[in-house]
DNA sequence: AACCTAGTTCCACTATTTGGAACTTGCAAG
DNA sequence: CTTGCAAGTTCCAAATAGTGGAACTAGGTT
């Protein structure tokens, strides 16, 4: 994306092989980067013996290093709302029994910041790190729903609006339609808009000075549930959301 | 610690900021930190406009950012074992009703990369991604007593033997004499010699080649177990780390 | 009003990064 | 066996990007 110097580069490397799903060639990295051969590679060594990447010699590959799971942790316990949250869902998920996710906001992606399965119980990590179109999930149009005007014109401006099920907006002006409506609601519905069959009630996280955060959302089934039925959930989720945002400090995200 | 160039300097401060377990200040950041001012400066905002770090303006204090927190998911699914030993770990969790730890190695630190709770459901990923010295875990003797010769000194070469209980392992002999010994049976007991109260019973993930790659771990608390009852889990144990270590590819750490 | 201290900017100096090209490996086809 | 090709690695002079001392600004305190 951005070019900051060298760090910023070696940011786009890292990106670059989190974006390969498994382990990854020296040469698949260099054809999916803009960096000349020998640049690419000096920049590798180096992320991979600062421990940032690994490179396992047998299979000549490269693949995320641990050295990064351990700063993620640090990430995960101090700038994300995780932390405080967690005993709130914790309690939320036993009240509603369906599934409840906790995003926050990056650049106009909703990032995953946890989760409580249903049922199944964990693969936590699995689904917390995801990253998801802000237009198409509950969760997303919460967050935007409550954000400043120019907030909002900056996350609408980074947005691709990919058509994922025939009800998903494909334009600016009917999700703005909707934003309004949720602002007034409250709370935001995701009726089938990123996955067929998947609907979900989300209701944003406030900090005192009526900055969102994030958001919390109750998903389930078509075949077990309807958006009019998930409305049954609004006061707990309310609640829920209302108690995580008396709670954060806000220590929140930049910009 | 290294100095490998630019690079090398922001990873450090990623650490330094990951060590503060709360937002931190640009100034207490710089205290801990060998680089002037100017420098420090420049690499935080560059860090920060990059997503590694997270600035709030209004409390001025700076975070590690989402965007590792992104990353850190491809890792899981990538470098580690957590994906293909998952499921493997859900059924030995409801076979013992113990807490299970799986765990890699990383420079002569022991990285818990997954876990299952025994009775209270969540907090995976606050634990997770956590780093314990390797003398005195369960997880970090048994990968120790399975390394070849020469990772074993390199990785004792960077133990710093801290006694942490009475049981604690305070010098390289006395750990060598009890890894022979956990060589020959397969299996490695903390007898509280991390924590006081806590014991368990681990086994190393070997693949097809004899390498090690991980641990596996049953852990309990004094007063439900003692290393006498823990050996009871033993044959589920090792069946679920041969399992593992059969599904493994050999996607493992560098050097 | 004078005085700190945390945070930010400046800028000449220099060390680091750059990347084209040449070299090495390992394997596969002739 | 040797020729050819592709992946991976090293070189080095040119130039860019990083350095850090010092000077500046903001905002709070005595």
């Amino acid at each position: 994306m951005s070019a900051d110097g060298t760090v910023g580069k070696a940011c786009d490397v890292l990106e670059q092989v989190a974006a390969f799903k498994r382990p990854a060639r020296f040469n698949e990295i260099l054809e999916a980067s803009p960096f000349p051969k020998a640049t690419l590679y000096r920049l590798m060594q180096t992320l991979t013996n600062q421990g940032m990447l690994a490179y396992d010699p047998e299979a000549q590959t490269y693949s995320m290093g641990l050295r990064l799971v351990r700063m993620a942790h640090a990430a995960w316990g101090q700038s994300s709302l995780a932390p405080i949250a967690a005993p709130i869902l914790d309690k939320l998920a036993a009240e509603v029994g369906e599934t409840i996710h906790l995003a926050q906001m990056e650049n106009g992606q909703v990032l995953f910041v946890d989760k409580r399965r249903a049922s199944v119980l964990f693969e936590t990590l699995a689904q917390t790190g995801r990253v998801a179109p802000a237009h198409s999930t509950g969760v997303g149009k919460a967050i935007l729903a409550f954000m400043t005007p120019d907030r909002l014109e900056r996350a609408l401006r980074q947005q691709a609006f990919v058509k994922y099920t025939p009800n998903t907006h494909d334009n600016a002006d009917s999700l703005m339609a909707e934003l309004a409506q949720i602002h007034e609601d409250g709370v935001a519905f995701d009726r089938e808009e990123h996955e067929q069959g998947i609907i979900s009630i989300a209701a944003p996280i406030l900090l005192g000075s009526g900055k969102v955060v994030g958001a919390v959302s109750i998903a389930s089934t078509t075949n077990r549930n309807s958006p009019d039925t998930l409305q049954a959930f609004k006061p707990a989720l309310l609640d829920a959301t209302a108690r995580i945002g008396e709670q954060a400090t806000p220590w929140q995200f930049p910009t």
